[in-house]
DNA sequence: TAAGTTTTTTAGACTTGTCTAAAAATACAA
DNA sequence: TTGTATTTTTAGACAAGTCTAAAAAACTTA
């Protein structure tokens, strides 16, 4: 239906405005390592083709097309993650390249059958929500550990950070989905956020507390 | 590592020389649906990349690499098609177009675990072996039910048209992989066989009895 | 409000893979 | 062996997606 560029762009554009409302050509380069100028005219299509909203110079926003195919390919790339994990084995740090090519094989009927072999799954390695075959899931209502104060905590749920290198420093941790933690302290030198987890205290840096996010 | 375009080729090529040898541009047009003027121009890619030996008007044959590659495709084709039937419930006419987009994810690591996970099938839905990870397998020592005498029978094992309208039919009729045949009787006026299956008698075509492969 | 800076778009070119039409090579048949 | 039919290759063009360099629009900031 959708060329892989076309899909890729959409996801982008899906990813960044969900942070930001509407969305800038240079944000959508640095987010796909293009130029600008390739994104210029990729945006002109996609308005030919009614998936955005583009007036030059005003930056982008999806329609609810657009919208819809691009929650569609985070599907895919959200069950192709935790079959990925779940069946085959990989770790959290190693799927998301292979997603990344996955979410493209375009049958739904495959995915939907993939959806039911897992069981349904709500959330994928990372802890984020995997849309149902309507396009249906509940935000992630998280907040980072750099959020919350000082003696409350929370059960680890999801990251902000994708990165290979983030989520192998986590696994080594311990410091995986599911496991409660409770900020016991913050060193106002540097930030430095003391958690106690499993009975044991835990350093961990400023960064690492912004980009690990916990349910209360 | 290799285009879409490139590896459709490769494959294209590799299942036309095991046929009949040394390949034609026309035969390549045909089999990919394309024509012979874009098969010439990419075969002088496919020779640049030392994947085939190229000389002008003399037809292609696939290098050692360029086999190995072609190989690798068809080895992640049927391991898909055989997770589709095996795991999401697909029936053997509905997984090809699937396994048509799947065979180009790259990962071996994946394709390995895959072939793990599913026990190491060693042939796909349709009874065509499925190459090793070393890119072995035994080649289908079948013969099409025409070929075979009156009186003689074997197990139903493999099929030659691997179209949706003949799998159907197959299905329908009950001749699946696995099912035990016998010849029973040549009607002289058509060639329609006569085959008893499951102490019944069913009468097939002369075209249907060069589609469906036995082993004795 | 007038520079100056940054962002975005345009112009023109390149790559991959495709096509049609025409030319060249090969095969076949009288 | 010569002429015709078939196959294959070349020439030139096009679409998708990308790039660099330059122009235009939009912001900043004094
Ligand atoms: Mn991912
Ligand atoms: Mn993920
Ligand atoms: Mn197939
Ligand atoms: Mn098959």
């Amino acid at each position: 239906m959708y060329t892989l560029t076309e899909e890729n762009y959409l996801k982008a554009i899906y990813k960044l405005s969900v942070q930001t409302g509407n969305v800038s050509t240079n944000q959508i380069a640095a987010s796909l390592a293009t130029k600008a100028s390739s994104v210029t005219d990729m945006l002109r299509k996609l308005a030919d083709k009614l998936l955005i909203n583009y007036t030059r110079y005003q930056g982008v926003s999806l329609t609810q097309t657009g919208e819809k195919v691009a929650v569609n390919i985070i599907r895919r790339h959200r069950l192709w993650e935790y079959f990925l994990v779940e069946k085959l084995n990989f770790k959290w740090d190693e799927v998301h390249d292979m997603a990344e090519e996955m979410e493209h094989i375009s049958s739904t009927e495959l995915i939907d059958r993939l959806d039911e072999f897992m069981g349904f799954p709500a959330r994928d390695p990372h802890g984020d929500p995997i849309p149902d075959c309507n396009g249906n899931f509940k935000i992630n209502d998280l907040k980072p550990i750099s959020a919350i104060p000082v003696h409350s905590g929370g059960v680890i749920s999801g990251v902000r950070d994708h990165s290979s290198a983030f989520l192998q420093y986590l696994e080594k941790q311990e410091l995986t989905i599911g496991k409660k933690i409770t900020v016991k302290e913050i060193i106002s030198y540097d930030n430095t956020v003391v958690l106690q987890m499993d009975n044991k205290n835990l350093h961990i840096s400023r960064d690492v507390a912004n980009n690990l996010l916990i349910a209360l």
